[in-house]
DNA sequence: AATACATAATACCTTTTGGTATTATGTCAA
DNA sequence: TTGACATAATACCAAAAGGTATTATGTATT
């Protein structure tokens, strides 16, 4: 439960860095090729596909003088099961709520 | 899809806020109990909350001059729904490897 | 070997972030 | 009403983030 997803979601704080992962999703592409669905410039592409890699949420390969950027989904795990923390939480809550209301009407049919 | 995300994200970024919401999951609290529980001033604190709050992951209440901050799960969704984008993807893949190994097994079979 | 090309590395700039310290405001309690 | 207390607001600082421009390096291609 403690503390390795760092990595990931500082990577995740960047809304250009999702965007990258999502064209990373239809297929591995070079940085010209990422650089190429944004406007900024190929060395700030680079940057974040960087932080990316800290994050272990791409593996990069290098093929000759190019370098493919790969999407590893499983490196989302640690987020997606910080986030289950919450929503296993708040579904308790909606599960100890609706006990409550089923206790009550319990109580209100005794009453009658 | 697209974009809603933006504050969850900035606001899950920061270890100090994650830990904030997983102290508010035990219950609410005021300004003073959150951060009676880490080192750092009361003021950086406060800005930790107002992001949080900005990013709808808590609920402020006023009551008399205390401020009693309360999580909110729900604020987690868009993020757990962008995560889940991705998990889908990763399934399908496992799944279309899952699918060749089989039309390969039974490729082999028709050999025989 | 020479040149073009994809990427890396460096230097530099501006804005945001996370933090402290200090002062102000509003509310409770004697 | 006056003092204590919880929080707000402001000013300020250092470091990190996000970006550009420029130079260097390594790999293909001719």
């Amino acid at each position: 439960m403690i503390g390795a997803e760092q990595g990931v979601f500082r990577a995740l704080a960047d809304p250009t860095r999702r965007q990258i992962l999502m064209h990373l999703s239809t297929g591995d592409m070079t940085i010209a090729e990422v650089s190429n669905r944004f406007e900024v410039t190929r060395a700030a592409i680079k940057k974040h596909l960087v932080i990316l890699e800290e994050g272990k949420l791409i593996s990069v390969h290098t093929q000759g003088r190019e370098r493919i950027n790969k999407l590893e989904p499983l490196g989302l795990k640690s987020a997606t099961e910080w986030l289950n923390y919450f929503n296993r939480f708040w579904d308790d809550k909606l599960d100890n709520l609706k006990s409550a209301i089923e206790d009550h009407e319990d109580t209100n049919k005794e009453n009658y």
